[in-house]
RNA sequence: CGGGGCGUAGCGCAGCCCGGCAGCGCACCGGCUUUGGGAGCCGGGGGUCGUCGGUUCGAAUCCGACCGCCCCGACCA
């Protein structure tokens, strides 16, 4: 590309409305421009990038038999309707009319058409294993679109999608799919992760999710540097136990607590620490009210509650409490409930002794209160979030807490799809069973970003050979010698006729400006051709990612420029 | 959806408190000079001050409603 044909609008000053890292220099580097809150245009170089994401993703998914296809992004709502989802999903899916005033939905992925394709053409085992890929546009109406690429309402993904008869079948397809994210991440040149997770709204036996290391992130992670435990701090979970106390048990006892309602509030006046209370919350599940213990200094993971109380969970509004209880929020607890309302107690209050908790009463509070005697939960469970410093439940280390960016999420569903919508395949005994399904997604938009929030410096972006938009720039320094000129042209025609993706810039501005840019842009190598070191028979050579800078002789520019460019594949090769 | 901030030239911003000619830097156009880290000088073009309504002799400025964008939280396949 002749950067003075491109359309490159770079920006030398910062964005105000933009805060993270890949933000700034996704606008800065004219990749991308804003069109509405979530939603980019992807400008050439931008585009450039994003096609070479999907070029190793779409290599990757070949590798491991995956066929691509393309599903429409315009539904009808009836086939979201036969899951569940159109509701489950809520105001998160686009919804629209058709002239017709059919209703019709915006895809925000692609399970149930899979389905429909699969329950029409798949008939029996022989035809199995299958793996279908796609790159799509993705519609989601986020709450909350914010970091640039990194939380987006329309964006790019590779989604895919595995059929088998059975759940080994399964395991094998997930395993494949494991291997080429491992392998793709990888070859993006991203120092990732993989975690545990939770399969949230999705379902099915089992999910882990691919991650990257970053403050911009929006998830947290739970890591052992000491052993390969990994997890979603939403399903996370540590060895930390209950400490068995043999102290001496305190009467049961109402006391007034007026007007003191937060933990903190109440374990001040009553000069107790907030561990030593049961905190009870409210939530409201697909059964009803159900209420969920927790020790007074700990938070309730509302993901871990999710798959115990169902899809429409929420936390319950103050008059429904109000109206089963009789008391307000912050008077609540479980004694005398049982029976009455469905209660779940987080294990770590398992012979808990001498606690106090809400009496049901306003402006009350119970104290001495023994749990397994004074009251007995119907449920335990993990529903605790694990803290930074705590022991792996593996290995007994104190467990890392780290910021991450979730660049793909791999979901063994099982049949929950194919039971719903009904799409069987004949088996060995010619009985009819449910296509056991696995789905798997990449977001492109978001690698990129979590690309540029991995390797960049004050300069601009750095690239890896593997993602560039162009791989080397020429950076051709304006001089009345016509020598410097064609000397950046042999080598741009030469450089693209060795098959490199390679940038001319030949734009009528100063120096310091193309510098500046080829910092920006990140392109892993330039050559500068100056009239000053040609008059030596020299060029100039950068290696943005540590910014080594050599000159060296003309004939020998080419060979030290291949042996950069095999070091920097070295780095993004899979073993 | 709750809290906060912002909306003035393509971009970054000042002006608003205390109402009275709509400004600055960058970018853009023309000219001259300059040419190894985002040039200098001279000249020039570009604005429904987010929208609608109100107060006022007069509103970018004060008041109200709405719209949009960003941040924190809630939420998040």
């Amino acid at each position: 590309m002749r950067l003075s044909k491109a359309f490159l609008p770079t920006l030398k000053e910062v964005p105000s409305d933009a805060v993270v890292t890949s933000h700034k220099l996704m606008l800065r580097a004219g990749l991308i421009r804003p069109l509405m809150a979530g939603v980019y245009n992807y400008l050439p170089f931008g585009q450039k990038a994003a096609l070479k994401a999907i070029q190793i993703v779409r290599e990757e998914m070949d590798r491991i038999g995956g066929q691509e296809v393309f599903l429409p992004m315009l539904n009808p709502v009836e086939i979201w309707q036969e899951t569940g989802r159109a509701s489950d999903f809520g105001s998160e899916m686009f919804h629209l009319r058709d002239r017709k005033d059919r209703e019709l939905v915006l895809a925000p992925t692609h399970e149930e058409i899979i389905c429909s394709i699969a329950r029409n053409e798949v008939r029996s085992y022989k035809e199995l294993p299958q793996i279908w890929y796609q790159f799509q546009s993705k519609f989601r109406d986020e709450p909350r679109p914010r970091s640039g690429e990194l939380r987006t309402r329309q964006f790019i993904m590779k989604d895919s999608y595995s059929l088998d008869s059975d759940s080994e079948g399964l395991d094998k397809s997930y395993d494949l799919h494991d291997e080429a994210y491992r392998r793709i991440f990888k070859r993006c040149g991203l120092d990732y992760f993989v975690v545990g997770a939770s399969s949230g709204l999705m379902g099915g036996s089992g999910s882990e999710e691919f991650m990257i290391a970053s403050d911009a992130g929006e998830d947290t992670c739970a890591v052992c540097d000491s052993c390969d435990y990994a997890a979603n701090l939403e399903v996370a979970s540590s060895a930390l136990k209950e400490e068995t106390t043999d102290e001496k048990v305190i009467p049961f006892e109402k006391v007034p607590t007026p007007g003191k309602r937060t933990v903190e509030e109440v374990s001040q006046f009553l000069g107790l620490t907030p561990d030593r209370f049961i905190k009870s919350l409210v939530f409201v599940g697909d059964d009803g009210l159900v209420m969920v213990l927790i020790r007074g200094d700990e938070e309730v993971n509302e993901s871990k509650l999710l798959p115990l109380l169902g899809a429409s969970m929420r936390p319950a509004e103050a008059d429904e409490v109000l109206k089963l209880i009789g008391a307000e929020i912050g008077y609540l607890g479980p004694v005398g409930l049982e029976g009455k309302i469905r209660i779940i107690a987080d294990n770590r209050l398992k012979d808990a002794k001498n606690r106090a908790t809400g009496a049901n009463e306003n402006d009350h509070h119970v104290i001495g209160v023994q749990v397994g005697e004074t009251f007995k939960p119907d449920e335990w469970a993990d529903i605790r979030t694990v803290k930074e410093g705590e022991p792996c439940s593996n290995c007994g280390e104190p467990l890392n807490v780290v910021q991450a960016i979730e660049l793909g999420h791999i979901f063994k569903l099982g049949t929950k799809y194919s039971k719903a919508m009904k799409a069987t395949v004949l088996d060995k005994d010619g009985k009819d069973v449910p296509l056991v399904m696995g789905s798997y997604g990449i977001g492109i938009g978001r690698l990129l970003a979590a690309a540029i929030e991995n390797q960049a410096d004050n300069n601009g972006i750095i690239w890896s050979v593997a993602l560039a938009p162009y791989e080397v720039v020429i950076v051709q320094l304006k001089s009345k010698n016509p020598e410097v000129g064609d000397t950046a042209d042999k080598w741009y025609e030469n450089l693209k006729e060795k098959g490199w993706s390679v940038a001319l810039d030949d734009r009528d501005v100063r120096p310091g400006f193309k510098f500046k840019d080829a910092d920006l842009l990140g392109y892993p190598f330039q050559i500068v051709v100056s009239e000053r070191n040609l008059t030596e028979g020299n060029l100039e050579l950068k290696r943005r990612r540590d910014g080594l800078k050599i000159v060296i002789p003309e004939e020998e520019a080419f060979e030290q420029l291949l042996k950069w460019r095999e070091e920097d594949i070295a780095l993004t090769t899979p073993d």
